[in-house]
DNA sequence: TGGTCGCTTCGGTGGGCGCCGACTGTCGGC
DNA sequence: GCCGACAGTCGGCGCCCACCGAAGCGACCA
């Protein structure tokens, strides 16, 4: 029967990620870095060889690829489409231990939509609105992938941000996003922005998940008032 | 760390089908009906103990929900959501390299990416002409995401199809298809468009499994005739 | 009330695999 | 060449879990 087949395939397939040390590793990795085995050992707690081991899996199933430098292993995502599946399978998995709730269950999807945090940045409506705003006012160059311009610099010191240079991180890098389905911020600039906000309380973590609630002092970051009003109703 | 709780979770949910009986489970549930266990534990090749446990973790999993009646138990996909999700991982994972060992497995798996159904919506060449169809007639707009235009409102009511809304469940949403590689059409539309043509007898099941035959009666869906030409080949 | 059917519970068994320590391989710097 | 840092391999341990047979339980039928 070809079904059980396919049940195998799946099965393997899943198999990937129904290790908690591996499941640790590829949510570490949604950020769209390259990260070395040691720091994947250390945070998810095990020792080298087991890492290792995990490593090797994870590429051969394809769902890392890995770049060789010197004595170092660099491992990332295999690709965009892998962080949206792995985002959509995290979003779907904690709902085991939520209320079933129609009503709150409607209203926390639509939150999660409407502003969250995709590992240190902004995803969502609010996620796509940033650097969408951000391009208008030239704070943003896409000539050559994208890179922040001298304006977007001032604009970051005007708002007392600094922006800590961390290894092998860019400054601003696109991201596709879940549930727009069109590229939003990320890189170290994103985190920067994304921190700040939430202390400065222009943005709070909603208990229970990575939805935000947005209040009216997000209009600091530049963005349309049309947008701001969406994001606020019924919030 | 909870980074490390996230991916417990994560792991959580994916041990569900990281085993080949009950990736095997679920993809049979895809087809929208609700199964014994018996039935399910002679389709997997197991006993009925075994299969009792394995569907106890599915349904506390959230994966599956069961009907108690009599001496019997029937389970099925907890929602479409779950059915999408799971058509989305089947399109990911990698499939090993099919022979055609015999003529009517061939032409099975011939019908089966022909058209079939996706728990209660079209999928295969069908699935995917139809949306396909329905933007090029302006009955979609994917300006965000993918809405039903007020000419496609229409042309439902003119096929005599009412959309009974549904709470929580969008009226058309993008999924993507395991054979095509591609989005084909799912949500409440598509499954009354899917429900309407097996009543009018445009398509019917074929048994032992989710592929459909097709007939003429199929371009009142307004499919271009090259495409119904193909769908109508050999069948 | 006894018989059949569908399903579950309970022990027991075997295999798979996650984990580590110890060792080896490789690269870069002094 | 030697050494330290990063990574991979090997062998072994221990746990988890998929599986089954036997027995138990409730539902339906006579």
């Amino acid at each position: 029967m070809t079904t059980s087949l396919e049940g195998q395939d799946l099965a393997a397939w899943a198999r990937m990620l129904a290790d908690g040390t591996r499941a640790t590793v590829c949510l570490a990795l949604l950020d769209g870095r390259a990260w070395t085995a040691t720091e994947l050992a250390q945070l998810a707690g095990v020792s080298r060889p087991t890492i290792s081991e995990h490593l090797n899996l994870l590429v051969d199933g394809g769902l890392l690829t890995e770049v060789r430098q010197g004595r170092h292993r660099y491992v990332k995502l295999a690709g965009p489409e892998t962080a949206e599946l792995l985002e959509g399978l995290a979003a779907v998995a904690p709902r085991r231990t939520e209320v079933a709730n129609s009503l709150s269950a409607a209203s926390k999807r639509d939150a999660f939509a409407r502003a969250r945090t995709c590992y240190d940045h902004f995803a969502g409506k609010l996620g796509v609105a940033l650097p969408d705003a951000m391009t208008e006012r030239g704070l943003l160059d896409w000539t050559e992938g994208v890179a922040l311009t001298a304006e977007g610099q001032r604009w970051l010191e005007n708002l007392g941000i600094v922006v800590e240079p961390r290894r092998g991180r860019p400054a601003v890098r696109s991201c596709l996003d879940v549930t727009e389905r069109r590229p939003h911020l990320a890189g170290a600039v994103a985190a920067a922005l994304c921190e700040h906000a939430l202390k400065q309380g222009w943005v709070s973590r909603i208990v229970g998940g990575r939805a935000l609630k947005v209040t009216g002092s997000v209009q600091t970051l530049g963005l349309p008032t049309s947008v701001v009003r969406e994001l606020l109703s019924r919030s």
